[in-house]
DNA sequence: TTGTACGCGTTATCAT
DNA sequence: ATGATAACGCGTACAA
């Protein structure tokens, strides 16, 4: 599999399209009328240097001239063109975040984060979905690389992925992973999965519960890890052993939560207790608690991560690990413009941000009649 | 390692145009020494000119000859510098999505939807939230004009800011609107909200409610109208009339929902049934409803739109309009992109996305008591 | 069919 | 302190 990196303008209008596609015109492709740093000059009786030291605020500018300009400036209503720039060697003030679908509710937080961290510095923020599949994230890395992106935010789907370490490295701008890690020397910024996951483990098992089902995603990246750390590390505590049977982390779709509720709830030997730790999981596993029967909670207590509206508005109220998606991008945004600024030295920093326990209806001792059977 | 000519202060050169911004000092930087066309040429043994009409698919080019560059271009990794094609007229294959806060579910959604039409073509897209502050949504659209954005998706807070619509003027670029309409021949999509909102009343009615609150936001958008119209016509063709002081359309934030259901739910003739048309204000409206210790459907009915997660997965589930507004992101980049490459004649067109009524479980005849009360 | 040369608008260097 | 001018990399008339 060789990777094309041929240009391709599938929409020329010029050119013969894909389709049969005639165009109304045959437009020319130059831009013909925009105004210029020469006109400006010579509005103001200065030349085309003078006026590049103005708005680039060169110390060596006569407030007498900077004024001149700046009125002529205003007067043509000029603005320097970003591909002439660019030419010069002027970063483009633009950043890319590859995730995996805008839609979940957790990027769509974290694009905030960003957006907001990255506009106050004038930056473009441009959203980049892969909807999970590998090769995209390595196509969208490219193609924001080639658009001159000075910098990018990474959530990929496997942090092992071959293809996308080379496509990283070879990209020379740098990169923040959100909620993921890579085995490069890159920043990252993620929640405190391990404390986060240690505090409802040890909390559900301080109520009792022996057998507590984790469900999640991602196996193989970060969170997962971090999860199962904080609910392995609760279970040692509390000398109670953990059932592999019981830990179900292959994916944060819905789907995947609503049929492994349905089979850890199927169990003879069933979960009086389940962590639901992705924010679409929950209501696969409301849905599969809801159909066999169960009550919470009464039959199963239930904590969820992150913390959602859902959560919060349901009956009974779901108890919920929280931490902020805003925040995270917000960090990462900030850690990616200093990366870009050379603000810091080199070496990879890892950012970390609180996850908080969020205690409400959904937890309650677990029923003796379920608990002892067998 | 690091190419780092570059020994002044946290660079940030001036991009500000003609406005005053801050910016600390001058870049004095180089891009690192990069593979051009000239190479290319060069190990193909061709010219440059060869090397771009290849690589533009040019209809003159010897089979042999483009193998050759092609194979060049492979072994190189070469791609054409975006920044010198921006100065030869070739579109920056970017367009803009300007909207309040990407946070809320709907324009995350629209915005998948438009960044699939886009990417499928090659475009990226940038997000630019406006948190409803409309001198942002001015500067926003300026800075994306002089970034070379090739066309803009624009949710805007008041369809009749002045200040907008000169902006929106003087880019030279399409602009298509996302469920608003402006005093100018632009192309719009939006939900049949008319149709939407008078299914759902034409049902309260058809139930004997006499008293139906609607709560919405934007009052002066079109989103509002269609609906006071639909909610309008079912009461007129039913012969009740409309009482203006259960038509609450200030805002689209949950505190209105919230706030507002409790002053409706406090009248002295309280109303029967409610509306709520807006994403976000549902679960104020809920919160309010649970506070005022009325249960639904008994004391009080419950429309809501759009169709949610949360009125799926809630207790007892609330009847809802339902309309796509992936769909609608999509469709509106699709016919932003017809307006970049001129595939249709000029002249606005309206784009409408259909609405269905789910019926669920949070409707039903209102209590007579309450009704008759007074 | 392919090579050559010009120009796009800006920034940086060198003179003045 | 300011003017003049050389790149930057590509697209495309025009020449061959």
């Amino acid at each position: 599999m060789h990777i094309d990196t041929t240009v391709k303008k599938p929409e020329s209008p010029s050119a013969a399209g894909p389709a049969p596609e005639k165009a109304p015109t045959a437009p020319r492709r130059r831009r013909s009328k925009s105004v210029t740093a020469n006109d400006v000059a010579q509005e103001a009786g200065v030349s085309v240097g003078t006026v590049s030291r103005v708005v680039n605020h060169a110390p060596t500018v006569t407030h007498e001239v900077r004024e001149r300009v700046m009125a002529a400036v205003k007067k043509l209503g000029w603005a320097p063109d970003v591909s002439a720039q660019g030419m010069r060697g002027v970063p483009a003030r633009m950043v890319g975040f590859v995730f995996s679908d805008i839609r979940n509710p957790l990027y769509s937080h974290m694009v905030k984060g960003a957006e907001d961290a990255l506009s106050e510095k004038g930056y473009m923020l441009v959203v980049a979905s892969t909807d999970g599949r590998p090769e995209r994230e390595v196509a969208l890395i490219q193609l924001l690389t080639r658009r001159r992106a000075d910098g990018m935010l990474l959530t990929v789907q496997e942090e092992t992925n071959a293809a996308l370490l080379q496509t990283v490295q070879l990209a020379k701008v740098p990169f923040v992973m959100v909620e993921r890690e890579l085995a490069l020397p890159i920043d990252s910024v993620g929640a405190d999965h391990l404390n986060g996951t240690y505090q409802a483990t040890a909390y559900l098992l301080s109520l009792r519960h022996q057998r507590i089902a984790l469900i999640s995603g991602g196996r193989n990246n970060r969170v997962a890890r971090d999860r199962l750390a904080g609910y392995t590390k609760a279970h040692t505590e509390a000398g109670v052993a953990v059932d592999p049977s019981l830990v179900r982390m292959d994916s944060f779709a819905t789907e995947y939560g609503f049929r492994e509720t349905q089979i850890l709830l199927g169990m003879p030997q069933r979960p009086t207790a389940i962590i639901s730790s992705g924010q679409r999981l929950l209501s696969g596993v409301l849905e599969a608690i809801r159909m066999k029967g169960c009550e919470i909670p009464r039959d199963v207590s239930l904590i969820a991560s992150n913390d959602t509206e859902l959560a919060r508005l349901i009956t009974p109220a779901i108890t919920a690990v929280r931490y902020d998606p805003y925040a995270m991008g917000r960090e990462a945004a900030l850690q990616l413009l200093r990366r870009i600024n050379h603000e810091i030295p080199e070496g990879a920093i890892r950012i970390e941000v609180p996850t908080e326990f969020i205690l409400r209806d959904s937890c309650a001792a677990p029923c003796v009649k379920e608990g002892s059977r067998a």
